[in-house]
DNA sequence: TTCCTATAGAACAAAAACGATCAAAATAAC
DNA sequence: GTTATTTTGATCGTTTTTGTTCTATAGGAA
């Protein structure tokens, strides 16, 4: 794919890759990119230079003061890999002219990245980071649910929010959860958030996504937000252990496996 | 398609594709323009010394520097020392126990920025970018009204934002405008702005500060949101035209200077 | 600790890109 | 139509970048 291209594009692929999963190693940069290590070597060391990375033995780190400024959070880099390709696939069961909940989450963030270029969109949400790369695509409305601002998670809480998800029939809703068992079903750690997509859940006519990487099913956080019978399809990453197949899918959901590298 | 064209819409040209991607290399432009690669890198020698690129090996990048101001808009640009010296003196307005609405514009984010160390505050503000810098600010709350995301000025307008106001009782208000005129008052260019401002005043019990450069005085836009009467107190900047000050008090007006070199 | 493997860095050679110069072509001026 | 000016392209020496080889070093395992 990705010869011919000039240093200055190749060094901002790499920051582009560092930035998304918040480590590189010289040996995959230089086969993704296809130059020698010495290059990619010398590509780091540049960018060292400017302060973006640092460098560690065998590849580099994003820089701890830039990570600061970014507000990236640990949860958003854990499992990125994972995360985009589930965005993909979950962004894939959205049709044009469908009115959908997001809630907030890493998850379903990456979801509201892969929806540009649907036609006649409506997305309701109450991620607030969902304005921060959304550079008004033509087609897509995006609505913010309103609430109090909670920076931990990005993300807007409270009656406020639950207000305007409650003057919204969806027609699908794309959920993110913390854990997903059979036993607690779906679970958050924050008491207000699990409020927030309880209405969300209430509110949707249409199919129920829930956007989960491998690490979440079998976890139980602290709050209980719905049984798992409210999910139509779980949307999770190639790791899927095929042996929970069979008991989820007799409780009528589809499982939809994203794929590895993207 | 691309032949016999003058130097300078080639340049164009250029410019546009690196605004578009934000990297060209001197190859690809020669075959997309079909000019020798020595024209193009005299092309990109010109466009350097405008500014707008910078060069580098095998290609050129968008200017860092016009890069940031193009996140920035314009508009957050303009008189931004002014803007920025108009927000401390408003902040110091805002006293410990506030609700406050503070609705979108360059120039209130400058105030919400300068509202860090006050107690037991709530800040309701349809001002999307408010989130960017704040950092979770204990005795802070910063609540959203919810509504369309509006990129264009990075803010969220419709009935969603309008109901959140509906539902809040302030004691004080603060107000960007865009105009400022004796005859028509303060106006937004915007009409759903407007809106969101027109019903923030409605629900503001105490104090109306507008926070307005001296740019902004005299100057009349498209939507009228209220009348200059509905403002207690107006924070300009020190190039205030003092040949107003009587004029503007008559009607009940305190003015405030900021003061220069912050 | 000691060994071992993987990574880092230096030096050199090859390839690609660059800049300067000059000639040819296109455009403008007369 | 002729001349002057600008623009473009080609050649060639120079600089930058890249990859290979080799040595040194770091980090993990026994």
């Amino acid at each position: 794919m990705s010869n011919n291209i000039i240093p200055a594009a190749r060094q901002s692929m790499i920051v582009e890759l560092i930035k998304r999963d918040g480590l590189v190693t010289v040996d995959s940069l230089s086969k993704k990119l296809d130059v020698s290590v010495i290059t990619i070597r010398r590509d780091l060391s540049v960018l060292e230079e400017t302060g973006v990375l640092e460098r560690t033995h065998g590849g580099a780190v994003f820089s701890k003061t830039i990570e600061r400024e970014f507000n990236y959070s640990e949860k958003d880099r854990l499992n990125k890999e994972q995360k985009e390709s589930i965005g993909k696939s979950a962004a894939k069961l959205i049709e044009d002219g469908d009115t959908i909940f997001i809630n907030s989450g890493s998850t379903t963030y990456q979801v509201i990245r892969f929806l540009e270029g649907k036609k006649d969109l409506q997305i309701i949400t109450n991620n607030a980071a969902a304005v921060a790369d959304f550079g008004g695509r033509p087609g897509i409305d995006l609505i913010l649910t309103g609430g109090i601002f909670r920076h931990q998670s990005n993300c807007l809480i409270g009656d406020f929010a639950i207000n305007t998800v409650n003057m919204v029939v969806a027609s699908k809703l794309i959920m993110g959860v913390d854990g997903l068992s059979f036993k607690e079903g779906l679970t958050s750690p924050v008491y207000q958030e699990a409020g927030i997509t309880k209405a969300m859940i209430e509110r949707t006519q249409g199919q129920v996504i829930c956007v989960a990487d491998t690490s979440k099913i079998g976890r139980v956080t602290n709050f209980i937000t719905a049984p798992m019978s409210v999910v139509d399809t779980l949307v999770t990453d190639w790791s899927f252990d095929e042996g929970l197949r069979d008991k989820i899918e007799d409780i009528g959901i589809k499982i939809i496996k994203s794929d590895q590298g993207l």
